[in-house]
Order: structure tokens, then C-alpha cells, then sequence
DNA sequence: TTGAAAGCGCTAACAA
DNA sequence: TTGTTAGCGCTTTCAA
């Protein structure tokens, strides 16, 4: 049966050539080209190599809608895309999700961007999971209660979460959960903190997030640690503030007067640059007079003068585990990853010094 | 036919009911579902009625794979990620990758996200195309003689490109050619030194990047426009470098001791962040004693102590026109939309007086 | 080692 | 207005 050309509803491209176009050239079944493709092995080396040819002369690439229907998978992962804040010094998201897409091309996946309703958390996942459009997810905007994990774990959907299970810390009782990949916020403060107190700092402000963030009372957990260590006071000098440059200015502006700390370690980029604010407002050098670390080396930090020096996230490396972990998931028989907590590094630079 | 609970293969979620289950229950043949699906203006009101309370009932949402090989489309947007460099302010993608997720989950899309090798512009491209696993491409990384626009024109796919089609603005001879969304980056140049010019300054500088950016050229022409129609000298005031602090540190150097400019206007944040350093190093205060204005409104330009004013590109709205032009491709009868240049905005700051 | 048959879930075309 | 038939391109099962 001669092919006529078939073509695209749209009238685009020509219809790409299929299974039995292949076959009809190599003079085989479907069948034997479909093994050649999935299961070479099972070919006689010359049947192979003549199938090849003819993939290679027609440039055969498989259907995916047919064979996503065939075997129930698509290779895809989805992925709730949400917007990095305009005014705070956060650019995670790039750098997180380029090495996710690649390591995810490794293994032969994509990922699939999808939107939600700010007010639902969970919406857009719904649909996806019922159409069979992704195979797996990965969450990304993880926080106390987190809603998304718990929605997707009662429903048997596969995902990876960028952030740890934190309602769980607190001694609940242990049952199946899910793999997840963190930075461990604490260790990055503590190296922050410990930084400084080196340099012979002994008086190190923290400025942070209001105490309904775990995150930020993980990430002050690091600094209140590393003083108290050393046996050092933490008392009148921690403030938890809104995560925006004119906060971060105002926290450092009372710290600096009604405590003297002589460094500051904040949870993010966003208050350390108001810290950087008041230094200039007040004629204080920063890296002389005052030390300043910074949280998530963004941009700013890299940019500001003189350079902030500033915690950062080992991003690439979590993208890594992430698909590693959805590898598992989806692999036969399924490997389930424990948690993963890797470890941030310090970025040096000129407001602490050096 | 009572239907057993099926399993996917790698036994997560039970399989989600089908056509055939929700005609069943709704007592009508499984084209009669399609119909109420796709097609429910053909339907007597009270049949589409209780095919749509089965839909309910079952939270039926039809399978995509399926649909796809029949339909042959996926609704899937294919979109190369390419990261942000390390070290320039630029966070362009994040806001432009978020309103195309927006804006194409409204139009009935999802965006597919795939990586290339590096040194291969059409990598990654080509099984997609021949996998049929997406609709259209959207095409970011545009720039002079842009391998890709070519290369997808020349196989019929569909795409619309977020940047102009460069290579033909010298008078090459007309041809059918892909939409295009674009901005006006002369226009943003041009408005940041009228801007100057407004507040009397009648020495600007210009610190752009090297003659073979078109992109940079663009600018320039903004910059050189503005002083040329108000009868100004444009000699000995502008300078061509690499995109990073430290070149637009010492371009600012240079200009500084060689063309006594009073205002600077940069082909981006990055090299009006190396114009602050030399200011600062010179006890200059920007805004006061010399002008400075960026381009891309970055982070770093919103949060550096005074904040930079920078030009702003329109990045939703471009994402917005990128969608209209892809539904227009994706639809039948198709709609090729012209190009589209869109006008960015200054956003002053204290670097510009204010 | 290869091939034939069946069917994944859906919609286009046509018939009733 | 609704139902029947066919088939999109692939892989799984089973037979040769």
C-alpha cells in the first residue's frame, strides 16, 4: 500500500513518517521495527542494521502520542510555574530550573510548564493528573502544611519535592512519604555566622523573616547555633521583618543602635541590602566597620559594590537529585529515594571583608 | 461490560475513567460524550445534561494521549531554556517565561520546556518536530542570522520568535516569514536619553556592547538619535565593550577623564552598575553629580542603594502577543499576524536625579 | 528471531 | 440528534 503524503490538519509539515512506512522500506513487520527501536537485542544483527538504515533514510522519530497512549506515559514531568517577587533579590527559579531541564533531557524526560490560580495552591494539578498529560511532578513552592504534597500523596501521583516535608519534624508518626530534595538553610546561616565569628566578630545580628516562615526559622536556627556554641549571647540581637530592602534598612537601623553588633547575617539577599542602606546612610564601611552576609547569592550580591557575600544554594546539584529521584519513581520496580538535605557554601565578597 | 479497575504499569493512581465509562453510566454511546465534550451545542439540553453530570460524577477529563493521536496536536508549546548568565543582571527569562505559561494555559496550551547542547542552536529541535510532541515553538534567543528561524521555516513548523528576524531589515527581498514579537530597544535608549537631555544634561555617554550585536546596535541608534535631533555631538562619547561590571567600570573611566560627560546611558544594568563603581570611586554621587541609566530594569537595578533608573522591556505583554500570534499560526484557518514591536519604559530612579 | 492480531482512548466521517 | 464504524501509531501478547 503506497504511502500517499499525508499531511497535518493545519496544513503544516508533512505527516512524519511512521512504524509501517519503515517497515514497508526495510521489509520487515511494524513489529520488528518497533523491537529494533525498544529492544534491539532481540534482532538478528543484520536485521537490525537493515531496519536502522531505513530509520536513518526516512528520519523516523516514534509518535509520541502513540506510544504515550500505548504505554500509558508521556515522559513528562510537570512543573507549577510560579514568578519570582519583583523587588526581592530571589532569581532561584532560572537557575533551578535550567539544570532541572537537563538533567531531565538525560534521562529522558521533559518538563512541562504549567500555571495555577494564586489562591488555590493545588489547582492545575487536577487536570493534569486526570488527562495523563505528565508522569510525575515536581513541587517546588514547599512550605508548612504544604498542601500540594499532601493533595498528590493521597492521590498516588508521583512527585519530588524541592523542600523537605516540614509538617513532619515535629514527631509525627512515620508513614510513607515521598522524596524530597532541601538545602539544609540552617548549615548555611551557621556558615554565615561561623564566618564571622572567626574574623572576631562577636556581636552578629540576625535579621529575618516573621516567625510563620519554617524556612526562616530554620535559616535563624543556623545563626542562634553558631553563637551560642561558642558561648556567645543571642539576646536583643535578633529581628524578624518582611522580606523587603526597606525592612531589612529599619531592622539594621534599631539593631544598630540598641544592640551594637559589630556583623549581620540575614536571610536573604533583599534585607542584607537594606542593611547595606543604613551602613551608607550612617557612613559605616561595609567589610570594615560592618560585616554583612547575605542569603541566595543572587544578582545583587554579585553585583552590588564591593560585592555581598552571601549564602548560595547548591541549586544545580538539587535539580540533580530531583530527577534522580523521579528516576526512581518511575523506573520499574520503583525505587523510592529518602529525603536528600544538601549543603550550601559561603560566597565571600567584600561586605564581610577580605 | 463492567469495567475492572485497570492499573498503570507501574501500579500508582488506578486509570482514570474513559469515554466509554461516563457513556456507560450516562446511558449514550461514547461519540455522544465526545460530542458533549467537544461539541455540546449538537446535544439536546437534557441528554448534555446528564452526560455532563457522569462527567462530574466520574471526574472524567479525557485522555490526552489519545486525543493527541487523533487530534494530531498536543497543545504543547516547545520552548528552549537557555540560563541566565552568571554575573549580568539580566532575569529576563523569569517574567517572560511566566506570563507565556500564563497566557498559554488561557489560550489551551502548555509550554514544554527542552534543552539543546550548547554549541548547537538547533539541537533539541529536530525530535520534537519529528516525535510530533509539540504544536509550535517559541523562539527566545534570536540574534543576527539565528540558525533557528531558518531552520524551522525550512521544515513548515510553526513558531513565533521573540525577537525581530534581524538578518532582513537591509532590504533582502520579501519572503513569507514567521510572526515575530519584539522590543524597541532604540526606543527605550532614546527615551533614557531624552530623559537626560530633559533635565538638561547635554554631554551623554553611551557604554554599549561590541559592533557585532545587532541587539547593541539597536540601542545605540536610540542613544545617538536622541542628541543627534537636538543638534548634539555624539563624537568621542561612546564606547563598545563586553557585557560585565568590570568593562563598564573602565569604560566609565575612560569617558569620565576623556569626554567630561554628565549622564551615562548603558546597553544594560550590568555595565551602569560598573559606571556606579567608578562614581563611587571618584566620591561622584549618582543622580547628583552624574546621570546614570541602565537597561533591563533588573533586580539589581531596583535594589541598589538610590536604585538605578533603567529601561523596561514589556516582557507580559510580550509574552501575551507571542500567544495571540501562536494561536493565530495554531488555528484554522491560520492567521499569520504581522510583527509586533512594542515600546519598553523608563523607570527613573535615584541614579537619574528623580 | 520474526510476524499477526488486538487494542490503548479518542474523534472524524458517515449512517440512522 | 444520536449511534456505528474506522483508524490515528504504537506496543503487548502470543503464535509461527
Amino acid at each position: 500500500m503506497g504511502r500517499t503524503v499525508r499531511r497535518l490538519p493545519t496544513a503544516y509539515a508533512a505527516a512524519p513518517p511512521t512504524l509501517a512506512d519503515v517497515a514497508e522500506r526495510a521489509g520487515v513487520s511494524r513489529q520488528t521495527v518497533s523491537n529494533a527501536v525498544n529492544n534491539p537485542e532481540l534482532l538478528r544483527a543484520d536485521t537490525l542494521e537493515r531496519v536502522r538504515a531505513a530509520i536513518r533514510e526516512l528520519g523516523y522519530t516514534p509518535n509520541r502520542a502513540a506510544r504515550n497512549l500505548r504505554t500509558r506515559s508521556t515522559h513528562l514531568i510537570g512543573m507549577r510555574f510560579a514568578p519570582a517577587q519583583e523587588g526581592t533579590a530571589n532569581a532561584t527559579m532560572d537557575r533551578f530550573v535550567h539544570t532541572l531541564v537537563e538533567a531531565s533531557r538525560e534521562a529522558g524526560y521533559h518538563v512541562l510548564l504549567f500555571a495555577g490560580e494564586d489562591d488555590d495552591p493545588v489547582s492545575g494539578y487536577g487536570e493534569l493528573v486526570r488527562s495523563t498529560a505528565v508522569d510525575a511532578f515536581v513541587v517546588t513552592d514547599t512550605y508548612l502544611g504544604n498542601p500540594q504534597s499532601a493533595w498528590l500523596e493521597g492521590r498516588n501521583v508521583p512527585f519530588v519535592a524541592f523542600g523537605r516535608p516540614w509538617d513532619d519534624v515535629a514527631g509525627a508518626p512515620a508513614r510513607p512519604r515521598h522524596p524530597w530534595v532541601d538545602v539544609d538553610g540552617a548549615a548555611g546561616t551557621r556558615l554565615a555566622t561561623d564566618h564571622l565569628l572567626d574574623a572576631g566578630h562577636t556581636r552578629v545580628a540576625w535579621i529575618g523573616w516573621r516567625k510563620d516562615s519554617v524556612i526562616g526559622e530554620d535559616r535563624r536556627q543556623g545563626w542562634s547555633g553558631a553563637l551560642r556554641s561558642r558561648g556567645l549571647p543571642t539576646t536583643g540581637l535578633a529581628s524578624r521583618v518582611e522580606d523587603t530592602v526597606p525592612s531589612g534598612r529599619e531592622a539594621a537601623a534599631v539593631l544598630l543602635d540598641e544592640a551594637r553588633p559589630t556583623g549581620f547575617v540575614c536571610a536573604s539577599d533583599t534585607l542584607a541590602m537594606g542593611v547595606l542602606d543604613t551602613l551608607a546612610a550612617r557612613g559605616l564601611r561595609p567589610g570594615e566597620d560592618i560585616a554583612v552576609v547575605g542569603f541566595d547569592d543572587s544578582q545583587v550580591a554579585q553585583l552590588t559594590p564591593g560585592g555581598l557575600t552571601s549564602v548560595r544554594q547548591p541549586l544545580e546539584e538539587v535539580a540533580v537529585e530531583v530527577v534522580a529521584a523521579l528516576e526512581g519513581l518511575l523506573s520499574v520496580p520503583r525505587r523510592v529515594r529518602a529525603g536528600v538535605l544538601l549543603s550550601p557554601t559561603l560566597v565571600v565578597r567584600g561586605s564581610s571583608g577580605s
